[in-house]
DNA sequence: CCCTGGCAGCCGAAGTTCTT
DNA sequence: AAGAACTTCGGCTGCCAGGG
């Protein structure tokens, strides 16, 4: 059966294509008896509107592509979650559908099943970038076909392209002085991988604070799972005395934390543990755990925004959203 | 002012005709 | 016979015109 059109309708109704266009989207200017008749007809023969047409008549799809990293999910944790959600929900309420793609920085771009076609293909108007690497291919694509994107982090290939980041470099840096205050000298920072800039600029601004008040610390790269904090926490407090744990990603602590537990020593009395991204959930670990909050909502908020007005405007000029750590103080330290 | 209708043109693929 | 150069096609909406 062939499908029904906006002219399949208007033949039907008696009335013009364009009348019928002005009632499906919901325009003014059409007499209350005829939307309901037009509406009637619309419901009988089941018609909807050609997304397809659309977008060709208007070059705009209104769908956004999520990159998100593909790599066996490794480094995708709860914060992702986190924004994932509210910048679909955000993007949701602005009237855009929204396309999750998984990816990868480091592969080449030949998979047509991924968003990078249907963007370059015009079935969708911009995307949305994680967990990006230093010269991560995808960025490169996307800049050089000239498709409207931001990136959630830093960007240190380019000078001209979008992003909303945290001021990493903060994070570690109020971390070790918030430690150091409170009286902790001994101080290991657990991160992820190197590649990614977030950790690299995370542990810069922890070990300058630290060198500024002449603490003892080390910063351990690479530590992804909860099970690798928990194995190396038990590691350091077996031959070294460390009194304080920075970790990148409080869903990691709980690793710590059990670690501490079976050494027989007490949070934060004996050693202190610090979190980043300041989950819901930390606030039930016991102690609960103080952490360095990202702002998922206004961090969202931002890159919904930045991203529908670089979709909107001709000149490409490029903005670099900064935002501020904030320590939210529980029992942890 | 309120309501309605006509038309161009979005863009690339496929089809058609013209040129060598 | 093969390539170049045009034309058509698809569904939809912004702009403009026109009747009451």
């Amino acid at each position: 059966m062939k499908k029904v059109t906006i002219t399949d309708i208007a033949k039907l109704t008696g009335y013009s294509i364009k009348t019928v266009s002005r009632v499906i989207n919901n325009a003014p200017n059409v007499k209350e008896e005829t939307r309901r008749k037009i509406l009637q007809v619309i419901e009988e023969h089941n018609y909807s509107v050609n997304l397809l047409a659309k977008a060709l008549r208007n070059s705009e799809t209104r769908t956004v592509i999520l990159f998100i990293d593909r790599r066996k999910g490794k480094y995708w944790n709860e914060w992702h979650d986190l924004m994932l959600k509210s910048i679909m929900v955000k993007l949701k309420d602005r009237g855009y559908k929204v396309i999750l793609s998984p990816s990868s920085g480091e592969e080449t771009i030949s998979n047509d099943t991924d968003g990078f076609h249907l963007l370059k293909s015009g079935l969708a108007d911009g995307a949305i970038m994680f967990d990006v690497i230093s010269k991560d291919c995808r960025v490169k694509y996307l800049r050089a076909n000239n498709i409207p994107f931001i990136i959630i982090g830093k960007d240190m290939d380019f000078t001209d392209t979008s992003f909303v980041d945290l001021d990493n470099y903060l994070v570690g840096f109020i971390g070790a002085e918030y430690l150091i205050n409170k009286g902790y000298k001994n101080i290991v920072f657990f991160l992820g991988p190197k590649v990614f800039n977030v950790n690299r600029d995370r542990a810069q601004g922890f070990e300058e604070a630290c060198k500024k008040h002449g603490v003892t610390h080390s910063v351990f790269y690479g530590i992804s799972t909860i099970k690798g904090i928990y194995e190396k926490t038990h590691e350091l407090l077996s031959r070294a005395t460390v009194d304080a744990f920075f970790i990148s990603g409080d869903e990691k602590a709980l690793g710590a934390y059990r670690a501490i537990r079976e050494k027989g020593l007490k949070i934060p009395e004996d050693v202190a543990v610090l979190g980043i991204d300041n989950l819901p959930s930390s606030e039930y670990m016991y102690p609960p755990l103080t952490s360095i909050d990202q702002n998922v909502e206004k961090f969202s908020d931002q890159a919904v925004n930045l991203l529908i007005e670089m979709m909107h405007s001709k000149e490409k000029t490029p903005k670099r959203i900064i935002l501020t750590p904030r320590i939210v103080e529980r029992q942890s330290v």
